[in-house]
RNA sequence: GGCGCUAUCGUCUAAUGGUUAGGACACGAGCUUUUCAAGCUUGUAAUCGGAGUUCGAUUCUCCGUAGCGCUACCA
């Protein structure tokens, strides 16, 4: 069975960029019915974030990007663990990297390193000045086992250090990027545990996929020079070397690594703007990889049926909010009406429109008003301002737009009141179709022009430059309502 | 500086050793129209540069250029 996992660490909110890092992860094992493991490599403490984890898991469950095993949402909503390779937690992994390390270095593969941080900071700046390659220099190499040990016993700080071939190079075969090659000399002896006692990335990394059976490591590019060291050890450990893939990375538009600086990076910012889930995997899918066809719209089950890791492309995509502004509105306009105003309703109710609480009666209340704005609304949020006038009525417009572009004040007044005499006299059903039809017959009738009757009406009723069609708000307000609003409009313009 | 990766419309991308280099977003125009949105029709717009291989290269190779990533006791 193919494996594959996403791991994150908890220093932040889920960024929009690992999601579609986890999404590749979870497609690929979906579509080879494997499994996709979620691992919280939280070995960094210094920027360790405490709600990293919970936010990390409500995102991916949010999006429906679900982990088979590791860590995962527990009954309460809580995280805990499923699986047979745990703990999927590396902070509560700490004795078996202890374990590895030490196996490392009785092998003669790694060696305790006793340089102070201004010793390693000169070594750097010296190199940088020769222009020579940077790196740790191996100056601890030549300590002797008795002698670290005593150090180590006086108290003296360390870290160890894996032990990098001085000759030859490392070959990676990179599914998406094919054979990359790298001489070893010029790869560091990388620290592998911290004087904390924390593993640092690279050795935690290794022994964790080794032993939770990952088969495929999906992960971004900024990976794939470091990969040599973990092949390596690999190799010092005489285990399988798992298949890799290194994508390529999401970019601002001004083609730098995409960053909080230039926008929204968190998945929980998307969220809470109003994308919907569907929207923002679709898109994120095809930000580096297509499955070829000219179909743009993809669902997450038929993204599992349709993927495969070749098609990935090399190239970073900028991330382009337009687009997914576009996926966001096509994915709203095939919503149903109720799911439509469900999703809608923690907005309103944040805008005071309606109770916290969802409630039936009001629900099916406003859906004809919601109704209205669900072809053209890009994102969630927008709706307490699009609808806001359909629940309370719009009161502080200026007046001045109640006056068509090809029309004046004096007519505007002029028109209002002859078409509120007109539907105060309305004897027939109150129903869009029929008040579009009769309107249309009376205007034509009285010589007028759509316009100069319609564009004030619709502002009297909306208080909006840009809305829906009058007749639309008409049928969705009531007769009463109608009459009402075009008086108040009346009023405001002979003010 | 070193190492590595990458290069098709503004953006996301498709395609092939031979095509009018296709689609989508965005943008422009037109239709529709009371506004906006939607819809329909339509337009502008791309193979980084130079060599080589070849009858033919955007596609394969090399060089250059540019961009990006890594170069931490961060991941």
């Amino acid at each position: 069975m193919i494996k594959t996992r996403f791991a994150p660490s908890p220093t932040g909110y889920l960024h929009i960029g690992s999601l579609r890092t986890a999404l590749y992860a979870y497609l690929l094992a979906k579509k080879k019915s494997g499994h996709f493991i979620l691992r919280i490599e939280d070995t960094d403490r210094a920027r360790f974030v405490d709600d990293g984890v919970a936010n990390i898991l409500k995102s991916l469950y949010w999006a429906g990007v679900v982990p088979d095993e590791g860590v995962v949402r527990g009954a309460d909503g809580e995280p805990s663990e499923a699986g047979e390779n745990g703990p999927y937690t590396q902070s509560l992994r700490l004795p078996i990297y202890k374990k590895y390390v030490d196996e490392l270095i009785a092998n003669d593969h790694a060696y305790y390193c006793f340089c102070s941080a201004e010793r390693l900071d000169e070594v750097r700046k010296l190199q940088e000045l020769n222009k020579q390659p940077t790196g740790y220099d191996g100056n601890c190499r030549n300590v002797t086992r008795e002698e670290a040990e005593a150090r180590i016993k006086a108290g003296e700080k360390f870290v160890v250090r894996m032990k990098m071939p001085r000759t030859g190079e490392t070959k990676i075969n990179d599914l998406i990027r094919g054979e990359v090659v790298f001489k070893n000399e010029l790869i560091d002896d990388q620290v592998i545990l911290k004087s904390d006692g924390f593993p640092t990335y690279h050795l935690a990394v290794v022994v964790d996929d080794h032993f939770m059976e990952i088969t495929h490591i999906i992960r971004g590019e900024e990976w794939l020079s470091s990969t040599p060291k973990h092949v390596q050890l690999y190799k010092y450990f005489g285990w399988e070397i798992p298949a890799f893939a290194h994508l390529p990375l999401l970019l601002n538009t001004d083609g730098s690594k995409l960053s909080k600086r230039q926008g929204d990076v968190s998945v929980d910012d998307y969220r809470k703007k109003g994308y919907l889930p569907e929207a923002l995997i679709n898109f994120v899918a095809f930000l580096g990889w297509n499955p070829g066809g000219e179909k743009e719209m993809y669902s997450l089950a038929e993204l599992i049926q349709d993927y495969s890791i070749e098609k990935t492309a090399k190239k970073g995509a900028v991330f382009n909010l337009e687009k997914l502004d576009w996926y966001n509105k096509q994915y709203i306009k095939l919503m149903s009406a109720e799911s439509f105003a469900l999703a809608c309703w923690p907005y309103l109710a944040k805008a005071g429109l309606v109770p916290n609480e969802v409630d039936k009666k009001k629900l099916s209340e406003i859906i004809p008003a919601l109704s209205l704005e669900k072809e053209r609304v890009a994102r969630l949020d927008e709706i307490t301002t699009a609808v806001g006038y359909l629940i309370s009525e719009p009161t502080d417009y200026p007046p001045e737009i109640l006056v068509w572009k090809k029309s004046n004040r004096t007519d505007a007044l002029k028109n209002l009141e002859l078409i509120q005499g007109f539907l105060s006299e309305w004897k027939g059903e109150w129903k869009k179709e029929i008040l579009e039809t009769e309107t249309k017959k009376w205007i034509a009738d009285n010589g007028l022009t759509n316009g100069d009757i319609l564009w004030p009406l619709r502002v009297a009723l909306s208080g909006l430059e840009k809305s829906p069609g009058s007749f639309e708000i008409m049928a969705v307000l009531g007769s009463e309502k109608t009459l009402a609003r075009l008086k108040k409009a009346i009023t405001k313009l002979s003010a």
